[in-house]
RNA sequence: GCGGGAGUAGCUCAGUUGGCUAGAGCGUCAGCCUUCCAAGCUGAGGGUCGCGGGUUCGAGUCCCGUCUCCCGCUCCA
């Protein structure tokens, strides 16, 4: 079941409202990257806050780390991605497929898919990875790459952080940070986009508890989401077949979306084994082990990986939160997204323009902003054509000051999804607010 | 990279067989009106028609080149 169209609402809102922008746009733009605005890094921010609070801070088995991007060079030949990652790759003539110049039967000169023979391109170098170079020469000696994934710089640190930390395993360490590609079909606005977020855990246990390990972040990850709001029905797990294993893991399941699009992965849980740690204890010639204390044992730990896009949630939160409804005979567009997670928390409109209610709703206002909530005023225009603004950007609450304020002091609070109204002292809306921040 | 489609205002588009200072709706901004869900009225701003050449008295429109975007092909956050 593939929404072309709703995919291109969500697009149009993005940048309408300013969540998303076109990288470079005036340049005429880029796809395979872009920009987030001034409503888009606020909902980021507030995913990535919500992911490491529980990651770090609910936690005293899990450290943070903030890695480089730019690693030395031997890091990627040790992870596999110098070698997994630059494949020389041959298209075939006619089908237009592409494959890897050294299986079997392409080498052979056979295409795999029709069959055809000796329609074969010249090998081309595909690399995954971004190259530059560090230091003001341009040669081989100092050609570095851009990360393509963070979870190196956590293996590399290992046991720099178990140390300073006192740590025992299991443990994990915890890190957000960008990520390049250079994806050879990226796509789908910001799906899969040539520079990326990813929020990954890396969990590291004892050989044999693994299995049990696996599990249990497993659903620890499936919990997160729900908390985020999700509809159950709309997220499932996949599976990997073992021919769908990557070269480091032993077993894996995706956390899927059902996407105007399609279901695609925006989180997997990865079992890597010793892959990762032992590889890098052989390319670089230093100990890796895990010395457990009472008992001397050593060993290498085993990797839980949980990784997460934070680009992709960001796009699962959107897509979740998009409804389109009818209030009162007229069509509404309104982003559902929950209070902690909405950038704007709170819309203050005096309901007129006159009896000095747009100066008291400017206090007000004011007042919000100075207590750290994101307010927005806003007095243009009719009082439904401005629920209808903060209803697209997602705002949970809009607070209206009217006549009977002048009377009472009073303003009326309306709920973005229930549309109901309550009156409350205008004193008392920051706390109100507050409390239903948590 | 290959195959297919498309570039005119922030968005959606119109623009006749080439022909006056390139238009509309929505949105935005200002004002009026308005006492609670995109109402109405007045006005404003916004485009060297993707870019560069060429043909022509004259190009958004025809020709050539070029760039970018979108959709399909070894995947994975």
């Amino acid at each position: 079941m593939v929404d072309n169209d709703l995919m291109d609402k969500l697009v149009s809102l993005c940048k309408r409202r300013g969540f998303i922008f076109q990288s470079s746009e005036i340049y005429g733009g880029t796809g395979s990257v872009w920009d987030y605005g001034p409503l888009g890094v606020e909902l980021k921010r507030a995913i990535k806050d919500r992911w490491w609070k529980a990651m770090v801070h609910e936690r005293d088995d899990i450290e943070g780390l903030d890695a480089a991007i730019l690693m030395h060079p031997r890091v990627w030949e040790a992870s596999g991605h110098v070698e997994g990652f630059t494949d020389p790759l041959v298209e075939c003539g006619r089908c237009h497929r592409r494959f890897r110049a050294d299986m079997p039967e392409v080498a052979g000169g056979q295409c795999p898919v029709c069959g055809t023979k000796d329609t074969f391109s010249e090998a081309r170098q595909f690399n995954l990875m971004f190259k530059t170079f560090m230091g003001p020469v341009e040669d081989d000696a100092s050609q570095v790459y851009l990360r393509p994934e963070t979870a190196q710089g956590i293996y590399v640190n290992f046991l720099n952080v178990q140390g300073a930390a006192r740590q025992k395993v299991p443990f994990g360490i915890a890190q957000i940070g960008k990520a390049f590609r250079n994806e050879i079909t990226p796509g789908n606005f910001i799906f899969r986009t040539r520079e990326f977020e990813q929020a990954e855990m890396q969990f590291f246990v004892e050989p044999g508890s693994d299995e049990e390990w696996f599990e249990y972040w497993k659903e620890a990850r499936w919990k997160w989401h729900l908390g985020l709001g999700l509809r159950e029905e709309k997220i499932r797990f996949h599976q990997h077949t073992p021919e769908e294993l990557a070269h480091y893991a032993k077993k894996a399941f995706d956390i899927e979306y059902e996407f105007p699009f399609g279901w695609k992965e925006f989180e997997g849980i990865h079992n890597r084994t010793d892959f990762d740690l032992s590889r890098h204890q052989e390319y670089s010639g230093k100990r890796l082990e895990y010395i457990d204390a009472p008992s001397n044992k050593r060993f290498i730990p085993f990797v839980i990986e949980t990784s997460v896009g934070v680009d992709r949630t960001l796009l699962v939160v959107l897509t979740d939160a998009y409804r389109e409804e009818v209030v009162e005979g007229e069509e509404r567009v309104v982003l559902a997204l929950q209070p902690a997670l909405a950038p704007i928390k709170v819309g203050v409109f005096p309901l007129v323009k006159k009896d000095g209610l747009p100066e008291i709703a400017e206090k007000l206002h004011k007042e919000l902003r100075a207590a750290a909530v994101p307010s927005f005023y806003d007095a243009a225009g009719s009082i439904g054509r401005r629920y209808r603004r903060q209803d697209e950007t997602g705002t949970p609450w809009c607070v209206t000051v009217d006549g009977q304020t002048n009377e009472d002091g009073t303003v009326t609070i309306r709920d973005r999804d229930s549309l109901e109204q309550i009156r409350i002292p205008a004193e008392g809306v920051l706390g109100w607010i507050r409390e239903r921040l948590g």
